[in-house]
DNA sequence: TGAAATGTTGGGGCG
DNA sequence: ACGCCCCAACATTTC
């Protein structure tokens, strides 16, 4: 009887997944198995926020396993040790996972799948992560793309070949010798100090959560989706890239959902597409560039001196900038572990440009913070904003917040849910409380400084001062 | 997936 | 009727 270890990672998923589809079809029984061993990210851990998702996403894999005659399979790393050990006490012959591509972790699987081939084990890797392969697009002259227009344009005959979705398998063999598990709550991945109320409320990680949303996305909102993804007051975006993240959800059926008919040449769908081929692009710039997770892809912004002020930095975290827009939305971050895109890129900015802190600042707060948490996302769409990444803002591009806020707040819905202490602002005011007179400050009960503080920075000055340290380093001065 | 400054146009008030 | 000015609206340039 032939035995197949099924080596779960960021694939929580059964369906659509090969690295379980092979093992079931090459194999007699299969084990699946999850090894926690954060160290092997390097720097990158996951953070707080993506802990406790993968607590419950793995949680649910388990039981959707349970009810197909299996179990999930929990081991403490290092992650070969722990595989050598299970094919040591099940007799497995191979060991299948689907690929990631973080720098750190494509080393890591390169060295675990030659030191199972070294030991007469099948090492296979499988696809899924991606819609296409980091290899497979190149320029004219062989070299990654840059851009993302051109990229996403050579992507399109590789896409109309994607075949559709696997569906899941109604049950796995092998479930009645399954080696022993230690129990989820041994990895520690859920915070001490119950801080994830608010992360409850508004996420179900796992399989089922992940269809849900992909179901009620393209009922609801996919049909608006290129006019209303840029409004954080409403559902307008898909919400699913936590569920991409942590593969729970593959990007193939995100994918075909917005194919569907009816839906397939729809304006909403080509942007969500779209959107879905910025997932790609950051990924494919990560795995042909894997220092950008650390420093700049634009070698020249290495020369760049960043302000250290640690009140501020500590102010754009809370959400007590004095900008609403900007603190709706660390709030909201804080709250959810969740921010709309709109506003990433305008508390990005924010931190970025006007008060001149280093990206990775934002960076790492991002990754603590977010349940959605990506190395590949978050590093292309802090060096995006900071301008020195792959198809970047230009170091002039700088958002303002109030304008940014009018445009895309237009009801002020948002800065009213998550800035309650200026609720009672009327409309006017509500985006720019320090320009309102001291009787509607009154009124509404604003104190600025006290209820509600003063701006951190100056938007005008601050911007000017920001575009003369990027114009030097352009020129090469310093 | 920028904002602000500057330039251009054209309607309307008015002497 | 005409020229002049104002200014909003839109376009272009610059950072």
């Amino acid at each position: 009887m032939s035995i197949a270890i099924v080596w779960f990672r960021r694939d929580l998923r059964l369906t659509d997944n090969a690295a379980l589809g092979e093992a079931l079809a090459s194999a007699d029984a299969v084990v699946p198995v999850y090894v926690h061993a954060p160290d092997e990210e390097g720097p990158w851990a996951p953070g707080a926020a993506s802990r406790w998702w993968l607590h419950y996403s793995l949680k649910e894999l388990d039981k959707s396993l349970a009810g197909r005659g299996s179990r999930l399979v929990v081991r403490h790393g290092p992650s070969l040790d722990a595989l050598l050990a299970l094919v040591e006490e099940t007799g497995a012959g191979a060991v299948h996972w689907s690929r990631l591509y973080e720098p750190a972790l494509l080393e890591r699987d390169k060295r675990i799948e030659r030191e199972l081939a070294d030991r007469g084990i099948q090492a296979a890797s499988h696809g899924g992560h991606l819609l296409v392969e980091p290899w497979a697009v190149k320029t004219g002259q062989g070299d990654p793309y840059r851009v993302f227009t051109p990229f996403w344009r050579a992507c399109s005959p590789l896409l109309g070949e994607l075949a559709p979705p696997a569906r899941a398998p109604r049950r796995l063999p092998g479930g009645d010798a399954l080696p022993r598990s230690v129990e989820l709550g041994e990895l520690g991945l859920l915070p001490t100090i119950r801080w994830d109320s608010g992360l409850a409320e508004k996420w179900s990680p796992g399989e089922t959560g992940a269809a849900a949303a992909l179901a009620r996305f393209a009922q609801e909102s996919l049909g608006a989706y290129d006019a209303d993804r840029n409004r954080p007051d409403l559902a307008g975006t898909s919400r699913l890239s936590p569920h991409l993240h942590f593969g729970e959800l593959s990007p193939r059926q995100a994918f075909a959902a917005a194919r569907a008919p009816g839906l397939g040449d729809s304006k909403g769908a080509e942007s969500f597409t779209r959107e879905l081929g910025w997932r790609e692009f950051s990924h494919h710039l990560l795995f042909h560039f894997p220092h950008t997770t650390d420093a700049p892809l634009d070698a020249r912004f290495d020369r760049l001196e960043w302000q250290r002020d640690t009140a501020r930095l500590e102010a754009w975290r809370r959400g007590r900038t004095g900008y609403p827009i900007v603190d709706a939305g660390m709030r909201e971050l804080w709250h959810t572990g969740w921010m709309h895109n709109r506003v990433r890129m305008i508390v990005a900015s924010l931190l970025t440009k006007n008060l001149f802190m280093h990206w990775l600042e934002g960076a790492r707060w991002f990754w603590d913070t977010l349940v959605d948490a990506d190395l590949a996302n978050n590093t292309l769409g802090w060096q995006w904003t900071a301008g020195c990444g792959a198809d970047a803002a230009p170091y002039f591009r700088v958002f303002n917040p109030v304008l940014q806020a009018e445009k895309f707040d237009p009801a002020r819905d948002y800065i009213r849910r998550w800035v309650p202490e200026l609720a009672r602002l009327p409309d006017k005011y509500i985006h720019c409380p320090w320009t309102a007179p001291r009787e509607i400050l009154d009124a509404a009960g604003v104190e600025p400084g006290r209820s509600y503080p003063l701006p951190v920075v100056e938007p005008r000055g601050s911007r000017n001062d920001a575009l003369a340290r990027f114009e030097a380093l352009k020129t090469g001065r310093k």
